[in-house]
RNA sequence: GGUCCGGUAGUUCAGUUGGUUAGAACGCUAGCCUGUCACGCUAGAGGUCAGGGGUUCGAGUCCCCUCCGGAUCGCCA
């Protein structure tokens, strides 16, 4: 039978003895971690979620406390009472926080006993994913994700001081909500006093926010939980945090930024200890594709692309002809100093590395210091290798990767991804920087070649930049209708999109404008967004806004290389969660009250 | 939806061309041990080789299917 607390108080946590209590009497409680029987000398770490602390009990204490100590397994919840003891010379543990004291143990009690765990409970204890979720309340037991949880708290704390301090309102939005076109899939909720209807559960509190504007609180914020039913990846879960912000009077991206900049300085500050004396750096989208290949470029090393689509135009080369030929484009990466470096098996792996994302093949050139051996230098003349050469500014030693494609997505995408994967593996950045940039000037719209329609880059409520209206409003060109900037914006963090956000249409002829721009008749527009278009007929300040994913801040504040490890209870790649089940069928009574007709499979 | 990888004691893994009773380490249980801190020493318990089917004299090993988990592309306005 376990022992009762029985009114005893604990005064201090285990991490945080030092040799300045020594001789106080104190009471801790904890897990009992480890417990080292030496005969007639006995030690217990005990831990909470400050960390361990060393219980002692030895030959000067009571005979029926020791033999009960010795009963103490791992896990059992312990209440002690003691008094804080230096350790001397050897005895000091100099690997420990509390390494210099243990407590003298005059009192302890068993507040719950514990089966011995699937699996040990420690840092260097190696065990596979599906268990630790299976048994997800005793991994986070562990101080790694502790700790997680412990600076995801933190950096919530700061942002939400931060936006206070600034005049935004904390206020809540709707879970169950109105399913709406466009964008990710929607978690359905059925509706059990309507059937055959369902609430949809928000991606992101998109509308509400901007309605917020629209009712007059001028600034909002939320620390907003979003759920999207696409397929998980390492840093994407079903459902995520977002800290979701908008502002009204904000007319151009500046006017956002400069507010955001400053929550993601200050979280920097109070949880990394860094900052940032000077404003991020900013680049437009068209910048980041030109030289990185992506709309979040990792700017912490160089392998830029270069196009050398003139330097090969006339070469004959099928490959680079057939690409340019179809209104494509032929882009390079330069590795220095890696032509012997890198073997031609890691070549081909590259290759295939790159097949991914839609490249048929990858032709290199490796500038070993005596000879050149290449895949397409036999193709082409002197002088357009030497072109090539100059234009890369390669150098004896260097390697030179090329991807040819008629559609440059492809070559941006292939050569993007190409160069995070060669920086990774040749280790060209350190991990624990942090290299911080605003990407801008994203495009309005994308054009969908098999849909035959356009869709909107950021939403179908951001705003174009007004010095792009002529063109949105007068031209029937895809190609000049694509190139029409929008007022979004993202923060890049080591080359993550770590937020983003637009400044919204507050007019309602504009809006009527970009829904049409997107293909959608009256009646859509009605049926879907007829709520959120009147409301922008009873006067809508300017606003914009922007959200930063909580748990990819928390990801890179912590170096968290997989998402689940910064949330509490997160889900596997199929969406489901291994410890409760979820998701499970229901009972027919439960169904049938619904109005939905499914029978169980099998 | 596509491609790839994995599943053997509680855990992490090894397991030879397909061949006797499936091993190790850690963990667990018991005993000994007064300064350990990944304590040490001794002994012991512990297996539906993910599940099903097939090939074979014989399958953890080869083949097929299913289930479970992971990575990635598509997808994520």
């Amino acid at each position: 039978m376990a022992d009762l607390l029985n009114g005893l108080k604990r005064t201090d946590m285990c991490g945080m003895l030092t040799a300045r209590d020594e001789n106080r009497e104190v009471v801790v409680m904890g897990f009992a971690a480890k417990a080292r029987d030496l005969g007639n000398l006995l030690f217990i770490d005990l831990r909470d979620r400050t960390g361990l602390l060393q219980l002692a009990f030895d030959g000067s204490i009571d005979a029926a406390l020791f033999e009960k100590a010795r009963a103490v397994r791992t896990e059992f919840v312990l209440a002690v009472k003691g008094t804080v003891r230096l350790r001397t010379g050897k005895n000091i543990n100099v690997g420990m926080a509390t390494g210099e004291v243990e407590i003298l143990v005059s009192d302890l009690r068993i507040l719950s006993e514990a089966e011995v765990t699937p699996f040990v409970i420690s840092e260097k204890a190696v065990v596979g994913e599906t268990l630790r979720l299976k048994y997800r309340y005793l991994d986070l037991r562990k101080p790694t994700l502790q700790n997680n949880l412990i600076m995801r708290d933190k950096i919530s704390r700061v942002a939400r001081e931060y936006l206070a301090d600034n005049g935004f309102l904390e206020i809540e939005t709707p879970f169950l909500g109105k399913s709406t076109p466009e964008g990710a899939r929607d978690y359905l909720v059925p509706s059990r006093i309507k059937h055959g209807s369902f609430y949809a559960l928000p991606q992101s509190p998109q509308l509400y926010k901007q309605l917020l504007m629209i009712a007059g609180f001028d600034r909002y914020y939320q620390i907003a939980r979003c759920f999207r039913d696409e397929d998980l990846r390492a840093n994407r879960q079903p459902e995520f945090s977002q800290i979701d912000l908008e502002m009204s009077y904000a007319e151009r991206d500046e006017d956002v930024m400069e507010v955001a900049e400053g929550m993601i300085k200050n979280i920097f500050s109070a949880c990394k200890g860094i900052t940032f004396d000077k404003p991020f750096r900013r680049m437009k989208y068209a910048e980041g594709m030109e030289r990185f290949g992506s709309d979040k470029p990792d700017t912490r090393f160089g392998l830029e692309l270069n196009d050398i689509s003139d330097c090969v135009k006339n070469s004959g080369f099928s490959v680079f002809e057939n690409a340019l030929k179809n209104g494509g484009s032929v882009r390079a990466i330069c590795v220095r100093n890696s032509a012997e470096k890198i073997t031609r098996k890691e070549i081909d792996s590259f290759a295939e590395f790159i097949r991914d994302y839609g490249a048929k093949g990858l032709a290199w050139a490796a500038l070993k210091p005596e000879s050149t051996t290449s895949s397409f230098y036999k193709f082409l003349t002197e002088d357009e290798i030497k072109s090539i050469e100059s234009k890369l500014s390669a150098e004896r030693g260097d390697l030179i990767l090329v991807v040819a494609d008629s559609k440059n997505k492809v070559v941006f995408d292939s050569l993007g991804a190409l160069r995070c994967f060669v920086a990774k593996k040749l280790n060209l950045y350190d991990e624990k920087e942090y290299d911080i940039l605003w990407l801008t000037d994203f495009p309005l719209l994308e054009y969908n070649d098999e849909d035959g329609r356009f869709y909107a880059v950021h939403h179908p409520f951001t705003s174009p930049n007004v010095d792009d209206l002529d063109i949105l409003y007068n031209s029937k060109d895809i190609n000049e209708l694509s190139k029409v900037r929008a007022y979004a914006y993202d923060l890049v963090i080591n080359g993550q999109e770590a937020g983003g956000g637009s400044i919204r249409i507050h007019n309602p002829e504009l809006q009527q404008k970009m829904f049409e721009m997107l293909g959608m008749s009256d009646e859509t527009i009605a049926e879907r967004f007829g709520f959120f278009v009147d409301a922008f007929k009873y006067g809508a300040p300017p606003h914009g806004g922007l959200a930063f994913g909580l748990d990819r801040l928390v990801m890179l504040i912590t170096g968290a290389e997989n998402i689940k490890d910064v949330i509490a209870f997160p889900k596997v790649q199929n969406a489901s969660c291994l410890m409760s089940g979820a998701p499970d069928f229901v009972d027919d009574i439960q169904l049938k009250e619904l109005g939905l007709d499914v029978k169980k499979e099998g």
